[in-house]
DNA sequence: CGGGATCCGTTCCGATACTG
DNA sequence: CAGTATCGGAACGGATCCCG
């Protein structure tokens, strides 16, 4: 492709930043732990608790990715059972600002987008 | 649960409206589109293309969930053969200013990213 | 051009059982 | 307490064919 044909945003590409990024937070816990790490370390079982309808092994696979993604640290402590705490890095805090406004956005919309489905839905009949 | 033995977070649950809209992003293609479109309004193939890796399938089906919840809107042309052009309402605009801090966070951020991979890989062996 | 319908493999994810 | 292992269904997602 020549320089004067390549669409606008090939920043969409699968090597783009971005889609990288999004890929690995597209899945149905990643945010959520994130936002609720945000103010404070959490156990496991805690984590669990709090999340209302995670299984262990999803917890644990998630966890793992953000891991490895380097924005959750894992610190464990000998104590008898072990004891297991999750925390942001400080690049996982500086991500969780950004979460934490599209959280805000979310509740201050979340009545017209409730509102746009049911028309939509009576519309499709 | 008594009222001081709930949790910090009870906006976790499945009605939290945070939850109700991060699952609706957490999906392949959903960020990726509404930041397709702040700039400006698309057609469905073009949109094709842009979006790297996207099936007409996949996308059909993504543009139907954003616009059931009211984030784009869909205008018909009756030219030959038919133009269809997808865009942000004024809702989803407000989102898009949101999910495009997150794409500069990860543009900022994915060398540092990949680095934490990186070692988190070796680490493990 | 902009889809819908169908088929089909893969991946996601929850439930259950088990372990140090 | 903090996981791992295994299984099976559900959802995701691509390929192909078809249509106005």
């Amino acid at each position: 492709m020549s320089a004067d044909e390549q669409p606008p945003y090939d920043v969409y590409n699968r090597n783009c930043p971005a889609r990288m990024v999004f890929t690995r937070l597209a899945d149905k816990w990643s945010l959520l732990i994130i936002r609720r790490l945000k103010t404070d370390a959490v156990r496991f079982n805690q984590l669990r608790r709090d999340l209302d309808g995670v299984s262990a092994k999803m917890l644990t696979q998630t966890l793992r990715n953000l891991e490895r993604d380097g924005l959750i640290q894992r610190q464990i402590f000998a104590t008898v059972p072990v004891t297991v705490e999750y925390s942001l890095t400080g690049l996982g805090q500086t991500l969780a600002d950004t979460i934490d406004e599209l959280a805000l956005w979310a509740e201050n919309h979340i009545e017209t987008v409730l509102e746009s489905q049911q028309q939509f839905d009576q519309e499709q009949g």
